[in-house]
DNA sequence: ATCCTCTTTGCACTCGTGTGCAACGCAGCA
DNA sequence: TGCTGCGTTGCACACGAGTGCAAAGAGGAT
């Protein structure tokens, strides 16, 4: 407000017409050296900026990602955030932020990222990802899930290779002589949380265990608590505990050494997903499969802004590796265990 | 792309013009209620959304409010970030995310900024919170600080009174019986490290306590776990450490514990500032003042939607008190800890 | 039936910028 | 000198919606 300077005010100081300020602000346009100059100079002079609006009405591109998040208090998230923030941009991009909704009403978040005229929509693992996704899709804008896939065709996704994340941390707790196993799921209508306990089944199962206790931990700290003690209060509790990710192992640690009395890695070991900075802490020291942040924010950039740019039209799916990075929280296995760059990892 | 749908559409369909169209999406505007009727049956057939774009070009405002956060691993953003991104959307604005810049470049944020015609701004301790609000509020934007102050003329902001947590802070540990200070030191910077700092040297120096260890932290755990590394491993170590925050106090606890071999608080009291999420953790347990997140959101989003919406002019300052949480980190005073609503606090 | 009032509606202008098209000027060449 | 061609420039239209103004219509009172 108070006297806005458009290319109007820039024109008619640089003696020039607004389409030749237009031209100077749009790389690649045919103008002279010297003009360029003078309506440089004017636009210096006048603090003057192009409007991001008006661009985007024209150009029927707006240079906004709507990045859809929830579980802000579990730190792969924050961390995810700040990455995609900074990535976006640096390739001259926003990000428009929202919260998952508590409701569950998916209509007025869809509204409203639709009425932005978003460029591309990045969900990280609501749990109305799939609804969602499907809308935006049929919308026509690109979109790409983090940490979540989803079956249909046209979507793109960037997970962590759960699965054989999974496997390995079976064998990791095999290797160190575990035989009773539990495991804390997060939200059961995840895709991250089904492939890695599937998979955590199936191998444990090859290797001829087949009971996993199981307890629901809603991917909250809460809900951590009280299974880990609906599962390590009975007699016959398991001695290694998977949880479904970092965020619950915590608390599974914390409710099994402070309130059940219980030893870890002594009388139960317990690992989980993610490798946050938190599991990193001497406090925890927590066995955990890494998830890549940079890696899935640069690959999922690119799946997004490949299509925005019409690059490439097709959706891509992407599963990247982790190290089994060892810590102290679990016991530890006699063989398989190296030192790579600073950190011990699980390389069988 | 692939055939929007603009009120040219709906009017056609519905049979009137596109000003009535307008206007159906206009509260407050004169329609009569069949034709309102069916211009909502056409635009829901057609699934029209009216574009915000174009919206805010000739409304002059956007409904975008740009937030500038940094230090995302430090829980206390997260969590300011999950409920300013809630407040704003309940009220019909959205939030555009931006990270502070790594390279110390103000002027690019600062450009972007104002070429989306946000209609306020929100700076969460950035190191160049000041010279950016400065900017802003030259260009005529609303602008208000979060965990941060300034001293110019027509910048709103918001913080805890951390003077006065600072000084409780000092009390309880005086009341604990300690008598050797250390403090691990912010950004020096940081007007909330300032005034943290400040306060809890003149409280002990008003009770006759004038020596306080001092290392630098940096807000960051690396920095504080460094600090701790100096300050607890002297000879004549303090046997109280107050931390500019909990998250700096975090590292230092663990590098206490886990590095040096001390017991917390048996050998060394720690206490922090904010009371985060990991704070209440039980391998914590950390005794800390409390920086009441939502109230602190609440007031901001008041103070710049009151001035954005012209509602009031004035910039307006808060300081929001917080409670002294008392947990097991530092040693208890025999008197004036009590019991509220499920928490023991300082009520001397 | 006439006049007045109030509500509803459409016209036309506006927001700030991008861009196709045609005109212009200048240089090079025959 | 006259023609061709290229690089620059300005005109005018477009993007999609909000809104003041005046005309049209409905309804009531006289």
């Amino acid at each position: 407000m108070a006297g806005r300077i458009t290319s109007v005010e820039v024109a008619r100081r640089a003696g020039v017409s607004r389409s030749a300020v237009s031209r100077c602000f749009t790389p690649g346009a045919s103008i002279a050296d010297d003009t360029r100059k003078r309506v440089m100079d004017a636009a210096k002079a006048l603090g003057y900026r192009p409007n991001a609006i008006a661009r985007s009405l024209i150009a029927g591109r707006s240079r906004m990602i709507a990045v859809v998040v929830a579980y802000l208090e579990n730190q792969f998230y924050p961390d995810l955030l700040a990455r995609l923030a900074d990535e976006l941009q640096a390739r001259g991009y926003h990000l428009l932020l929202f919260t998952g909704p508590s409701d569950g009403n998916s209509d007025a978040l869809f509204a409203q990222i639709l009425a932005y005229q978003v460029d591309g929509i990045v969900l990280a693992s609501t749990s109305l990802s799939s609804a969602l996704a499907d809308e935006c899709n049929a919308a026509g804008i690109p979109v790409v899930l983090i940490n979540r896939t989803n079956d249909r065709a046209g979507v793109s996704s960037v997970t962590a290779d759960n699965r054989n994340g999974a496997r390995a941390l079976a064998d990791f707790l095999l290797a160190a002589g575990h035989r009773r196993f539990g495991y804390v799921a997060g939200s059961a209508g995840s895709s991250t949380n089904q492939d890695r306990e599937t998979a955590f089944r199936e191998r444990l199962a090859e290797r001829g265990v087949t009971e996993v206790l199981r307890e629901d931990g809603l991917y909250s700290q809460a809900g951590a608590a009280e299974a880990a003690r609906r599962l390590l209060g009975r007699a016959d509790r398991p001695d290694a505990v998977f949880c479904a990710n970092d965020h619950m192992a915590i608390a599974v640690m914390d409710t099994a050494r402070h309130e059940l009395g219980l030893r870890v890695p002594e009388d139960v070991s317990i690992v989980g997903y993610d490798d946050v900075g938190p599991a990193r802490w001497p406090s925890y020291a927590l066995t955990s499969v890494e998830q890549p942040v940079g890696t899935m924010v640069d690959l999922a950039v690119a799946a997004l802004l490949d299509r925005i740019e019409g690059r490439e039209a097709a959706a891509r799916i992407a599963r990247v590796p982790g190290e089994l990075v060892v810590r102290a929280s679990a016991r530890r296995p006699e063989h398989g265990v190296v030192r790579v760059d600073g950190r011990d990892v699980w390389r069988p």
